[in-house]
RNA sequence: GGGAGAGUGUCCCGAGCGGCAAAGGGGGCGGACUGUAAAUCCGCUGGCUACGCCUUCGUAGGUUCGAGUCCUACCUCUCCCA
């Protein structure tokens, strides 16, 4: 089983992160020999990560693991360029302020899965603005700008596809890749860092650091990229209709979040307990081999394991038995998200559509409340909706003094009068 | 610099003789079937104090009873010539 000679690159490979790597034995022959220093560069665009981030923070995770030195690195500064491998439209700049303050929320999500300080501690976090923003540019020209050929670079795919469909591609982020480079560099002159993981988008970007660091500083460094993730049915991952599946407790509920991965397709139940849990292999193998309806088991456990790792174990089995409740057993339960409202409010009557469109945000308008309650899609305490005109009052309440609300037949919400 | 096109429902792609809340997809949501899955089938997919009212087709004006549709200027993008 055992392909490499470092437990680093045994565990990444056995758990599927692995898509590409340069020099595989050179890398093999390094971590294995001791303690190496890795890097993956984060967009801190927003004040948390989704997730799509899981993935690469799973990587640092591993590799702390496994007894190396992983560094977050926050992209303050080559956020403002965009990558044009990606979408085409530019991104909005962030005041230092805006950065600083998502950069707070970002080490949050960090420092549970990495250990910053303390025993066992050695995660840096960094963030490239801090070299970036203060290059100069004639320098910056000499020094790094000498060692990139245009030539080469026009013959990379993410520019090479832009030029061949005639997309427009501005020397803004044509420069991305001489940034990226750079960082790449600089965090090996800093911290010794000789590899840099991300996603197979970014395998073009990552080889031409190494490029840059052999020609810069005669520095041997390494490329890891990890597949795209996408589910079974070709559906990209941590997109759900209320938006992005955010890793904050605050913009997701470890409740919600639980059920997103509760709702995992068949097809992907052993490659995400490998990837997103830290559940041994012969138990996910155990798993994995389940079959139909048994398969929910497996979900089940996958659910648990990954809402515990970024919401705590005790989050993950209230959330585990509010679902229990909720769906085995359709009674209520406490811990599913609750909406205080005011009791004389309630005591005055409430109509329906107000509850779900206003309250509770279940629906996103009076209008399409009307049009779940034709769809038979609204109910109260599980009993459906008959009409648009029907009023919530304190008969209403359960003999847990609450009121619950459902959008079909997962999405619940308590009204709970104050 | 000259010439030719394009920008549509705030998720995306895309039709649209001057009567348009605007075809059709995709996506999403709800329902049926199931296993809280997938596939399939059905319905819905601007807002509101709702048999009516308001806001939508790059921006700003204009023609018209009436403009996504016609005219003018501007913005952005693409193509062709220089």
């Amino acid at each position: 089983m055992s392909a490499y000679k470092s437990d680093f690159l045994n565990v990444l490979a056995e758990r599927g992160f692995i898509h590409q790597m340069s020099e595989p034995e050179a890398l093999d022959a390094r971590a294995k020999a001791g303690k190496i220093t890795a890097y993956i560069g984060f967009d801190c665009t927003a004040a948390s990560l989704h997730v799509g981030s899981l993935l690469p923070i799973m990587m640092l995770y591993w590799l702390q693991q496994t007894g190396h030195r992983p560094i977050a690195l926050m992209g303050g500064g080559t956020t403002r360029v965009g990558d044009p491998s990606g979408k085409d439209e530019s991104r909005r700049i962030l005041t230092d302020a805006m950065i600083e303050q998502n950069l707070a929320g970002i080490r949050a999500i960090f420092s549970k899965f990495l250990k910053f300080e303390g025993a066992g501690g050695n995660a840096i976090m960094a963030n490239n603005a801090d070299w970036l923003n203060k290059l100069n540019y004639i320098d910056f020209l000499r020094d790094v700008g000498k060692h990139f050929s245009v030539n080469r670079m026009l013959a990379f795919d993410s520019v090479k596809m832009r030029l061949e469909r005639q997309q427009e591609l501005s020397f803004l982020e044509f420069n991305y890749m001489v940034l990226q480079a750079y960082d790449f560099v600089e965090l090996n002159k800093r911290t010794g860092c000789i590899l840099q993981m991300g996603g197979s988008d970014q395998w073009g970007n990552i080889v031409s650091g190494i490029d840059l660091g052999r020609r810069m500083t005669n520095a041997q460094l390494f490329a890891l990229t990890s597949p795209l993730i996408t589910t079974s049915s070709g559906a990209k991952m941590g997109k759900t209709a209320a938006g992005a599946v955010w890793l904050d407790a605050n913009l997701v509920s470890p409740y919600d979040y639980w059920q997103y991965w509760r709702n995992t397709e068949d097809g992907d139940v052993a490659r995400f307990l490998k990837l997103f849990t830290i559940l041994p292999l012969d138990e996910i193998a155990r798993l994995g081999a389940l079959q139909g309806q048994d398969l929910n088991e497996a979900k089940k456990v996958l659910a648990t394991e990954a809402t515990a790792l970024v919401h705590g174990r005790a989050a993950a089995n209230e959330a585990s038995e509010t679902s229990r409740k909720t769906f085995e057993e359709g009674l209520f339960a406490g811990a599913l998200p609750t909406v205080e409202i005011a009791r004389a409010e309630l005591e005055r009557g409430i109509g329906v559509l107000t509850a779900f469109a206003e309250k509770t945000g279940l629906v996103s308008s009076n209008g399409d409340a009307r049009r779940q309650v034709k769809a038979g899609g609204l109910k109260v305490n599980d009993v459906a909706v008959s009409g648009e005109k029907m009023m919530l009052t304190p008969k209403d309440l359960t003999t847990d003094g609450v009121i619950k609300l459902s959008l079909g037949r997962k999405k619940h919400v308590l009204l709970k009068p104050v």
